[in-house]
DNA sequence: AACTCGGGGCA
DNA sequence: TGCCCAGAGTT
């Protein structure tokens, strides 16, 4: 594990190497958040951000999404993947936000998590995103980014989740879940790592079991 | 606990 | 071109 000196020395070079894109953040509205998020399960953000914009020319709100019949909003989705698990998912939470929550986000992990295609990364992201509520939404890119470096040592996300909120400090709590993501895609992948360009190998315990 | 759902990216 | 990757729900 990791002293809260090199703890700070890994985000402080991340921080300087990566100028925080904060994808979730380009949404305009915590519904489209939402609605992104669910989206993007199992695939990149990449890929939902291709079609998201003209989605969200389209349909704006519950209402608008309701209108649609499965078929026709797994059309719309077509390319993020799982697009007709999706779209039920989608249009089940649209009902759903429409009767019981007036058309608005409800801000709770206990409610968020009980929409449908809402687990708890998806929800966290909602809350740490939307509504600015301290969390860290945990993927598998903070999963194993923050495993390999130290920074946490679980395997399980549950508590990597609790271990980041203990080992970060917490106004870095948002940047540092971006840069793990983009650190995770770019350079710390799941298979052929590429530690030789990673700007923080000299303080990561993975770096050093290499050899 | 294992399986399902689609497609993009890389070996 | 086949294998690996990424969440949530279902059985």
């Amino acid at each position: 594990m990791k002293t809260e000196e090199e703890i700070n020395e890994i985000l402080r070079i991340l921080a300087d190497e990566y100028p925080a894109p904060q994808t979730e953040l380009n949404y305009k509205t915590p519904f489209q958040l939402l609605i992104a998020t669910i989206l993007s399960a199992q695939t990149t953000d990449r890929q939902v951000n291709k079609i998201t914009t003209e989605l969200f020319s389209k349909y704006n709100n519950p209402e608008d999404f309701l209108d649609l019949t499965p078929e026709e909003l797994a059309e719309e989705i077509h390319g993020v993947g799982l697009y007709r698990n999706k779209s039920k998912y989608i249009l089940k939470t649209c009902q759903k936000l429409v009767d019981e929550y007036d058309s608005q986000i409800p801000k709770t992990r206990e409610e968020l998590m009980e929409l449908s295609g809402v687990g708890r990364k998806t929800a966290n992201v909602v809350l740490s995103c939307a509504f600015e509520f301290d969390t860290i939404a945990v993927d598998t890119h903070v999963f194993r980014v923050t495993n390999r470096l130290g920074i946490a040592n679980s395997d399980n996300v549950r508590r990597t989740e609790e271990e980041l909120m203990k080992n970060l400090p917490q106004d870095k709590w948002s940047s540092a879940h971006h840069w793990f993501i983009f650190h995770g895609r770019e350079i710390c992948k799941a298979r052929n790592p590429r530690c030789g360009e990673c700007p923080v190998n000299h303080l990561c315990d993975y770096y050093k079991e290499l050899d």
